[in-house]
DNA sequence: GAACACCATCGAAGCCCTTCGACACCGACG
DNA sequence: CGTCGGTGTCGAAGGGCTTCGATGGTGTTC
């Protein structure tokens, strides 16, 4: 089967090339009829358009790279459906995805760039002082964050609001009664990476506990069965009275399911467990947990809207709670009266429920 | 900063453009020092040749698909390895790669080859009748399988040998003196979707049992505490003397060793637990799977070299046992010296094991 | 019926690169 | 000194497509 250029595609329906050239890129001056017409020859011929050509010619290739680096520590579970979101929104505009991972430097996204072989960049995964951010920042392609660059750059962002959802997990479980409030953090890897979200959910736990007359203690969490002991006691040794945590750690939530039944304590009357992730994987373990759902494959087509979008303006996503069965009611009561009291002369707060 | 073509670098060279492209695509002809010089002339301008101009001129791209379908029962954890041997090759190569996630159909991939925006296609995930194998066979790219498809396709393919992997897995534990051995498979949804593997393995397993005169049990084992605790009890009903299973089901592996203690049976006194799956899976849990690897970077990387070699010719990955804690000789030995000579009669066999 | 406007289609230029054959130069050989 | 072979560089063609300005044909208006 020869290649059939457009050419002969042209022939074939009767017309010059540039003709069949406007039908392929709609351009309404072509009356209808012979639309029609290359329309039938394009298909009678199984005719494509070469890429190359087009993207030499017309400076478009309809192609946008994904880039995200990929460590060690990368979970695959979380950063899946933020890859789905992305390619699923892309395929709808009529895109391709060029899937780069190269870690930390900007080499590979220079390359494809420069090149000309993609219009735009969705980075996942930017750190603070992202080199790649850097690189991108003097090319002409366009290109957006998943996740939000901490510095003033430039670049639009699409976001999890994990300050608001820090508080709004607050309001949350004290609305429930709960008062002894703890936080099982990312792991230290994380803070130190300078991701951001993980700081940002800290902030607004602690914050929003302090306004509330609450005490605040968090603890980073390593996804081992070890480190989710260790952060689990260290934080009962600090709140001996503690009835509710909130947990910002994907990796970990069986685990910490599994030391909390090995310590003997039930969930949730025992201790009330808010997790802050993807709706799946809160539903994935045993009892399902009550979680501050990260919309990720909204977030990912977001991502490429925003690519696509006239004039990109970054945005955060606000937490939506998902009921499930790891909260309730401390035991005991004692404090609650107190702590509505506290928390109605406030604003009133808290988050969007999950139809 | 204006794009810089091959004829400024050129004339910046105080050469033809000629002259630069040979430099470019590793001309011998072109003397010492003019490659010298038009090297410099590139960093100087920091030039790229532009891609699709290039791929009109050449006919090729150096760029890759990687076809993964992309289900609501894809595992993450199970499917990122591959792609990450399939990128991490390609990128050794100078390729990049293009990421189709298309379910079933073959459309997004005649679109992409017929549209001469990539070279070779690795194709994740075939199934017997996979309407993609036939969409590749009319076209001229190179494609490569990752899994072997079932019919007699001539596509090359690389894929973990199941079957052996099945015969070696009983091997070792008969070699422990286990005689009581059943299967935990993958869920029925694999069976259904004639993928091949899980076949291969029950088939592998039941017919070394079958040879070694034991009895052979197994059964599919949907990946939910439910699911797993109906497949072990279901097991035990028909094998009330069950010292070993052999377990493939990467997405169980740890509800199986919350539903063995659930039944009080400790791993590896009650039972010994083989895994077949990829080895850091194996080593995440507690106790640490001894397992048959799936080498699963190795064999994306495979899928590239294979589409790059000059010859490719299809191969499949023999197991290697990497032994772990879940795995000793059964408490009660009343059997062993019996099923010992039945298997010393036999060629000797077992797997490789990992350094 | 002539002048005009408008609409659908066409021709040709050019995007940037690769590659083939031509060519200029040099040293070697008879 | 004329010829030959080899080496290193160049010129030009052309790959398939898009897009601008030109063109011809139709319908409308005075």
């Amino acid at each position: 089967m020869p290649d059939v250029t457009i050419a002969e595609v042209a022939s074939h329906a009767g017309v010059s090339p540039s003709t069949v050239s406007y039908v392929l890129n709609g351009n309404p001056k072509i009356s209808d009829h012979t639309r029609e017409r290359v329309r039938a020859s394009i298909k009678a011929l199984n005719y494509r358009p070469h890429a190359g050509a087009r993207a030499l010619r017309s400076g478009r290739t309809d192609v946008v790279a994904l880039a995200i680096p990929m460590y060690e520590w990368t979970n695959e579970r979380v950063v899946m459906p933020f890859v789905y979101g992305v390619v699923e929104a892309a395929r709808r505009h009529g895109w391709n995805v060029m899937l780069l991972t190269d870690a930390e430097h900007g080499a590979e996204i220079d390359q494809v760039v420069r090149s000309k072989m993609v219009d735009g960049v969705v980075l996942m995964e930017v750190r603070e002082d992202d080199e790649r951010v850097a690189a991108l920042s003097g090319l002409e392609a366009r290109a957006v964050t998943l996740g939000m660059p901490l510095q003033g750059s430039s670049m639009p962002y699409v976001d999890f609001d994990f300050e608001a959802c820090g508080r709004a997990s607050v309001d949350y479980l004290v609305e429930l009664g709960h008062t002894q409030i703890g936080l099982l953090a990312a792991p230290s890897g994380v803070f130190n990476r300078k991701l951001g979200y993980a700081q940002r959910l800290w902030q607004g736990v602690s914050e929003r506990l302090r306004e509330l007359g609450l005490d605040f203690h968090g603890c980073p969490m390593e996804p081992t069965m070890d480190g989710v002991l260790d952060a689990l006691d260290g934080l009962y040794k600090k709140v001996p009275g503690l009835t509710a945590v909130v947990v910002h750690n994907e990796g970990s939530l069986d685990t910490l399911l599994q030391a909390l039944k090995q310590r003997d304590k039930d969930v949730p009357s025992d201790l009330s467990v808010l997790a802050v992730c993807q709706r799946d994987l809160a539903l994935r373990v045993s009892p399902v947990l009550t979680c501050m759902d990260v919309p990720a494959v909204e977030m990912g087509r977001g991502a490429v809207e925003l690519l696509h979008a006239r004039e990109p303006t970054s945005y955060l996503v606000a937490p939506v709670l998902v009921p499930g069965a790891s909260t309730g009611p401390p035991r005991s009561r004692g404090r609650v009266r107190e702590a509505l009291t506290t928390r109605r002369a406030d604003k009133p707060v808290g988050p969007v429920r999950a139809t």
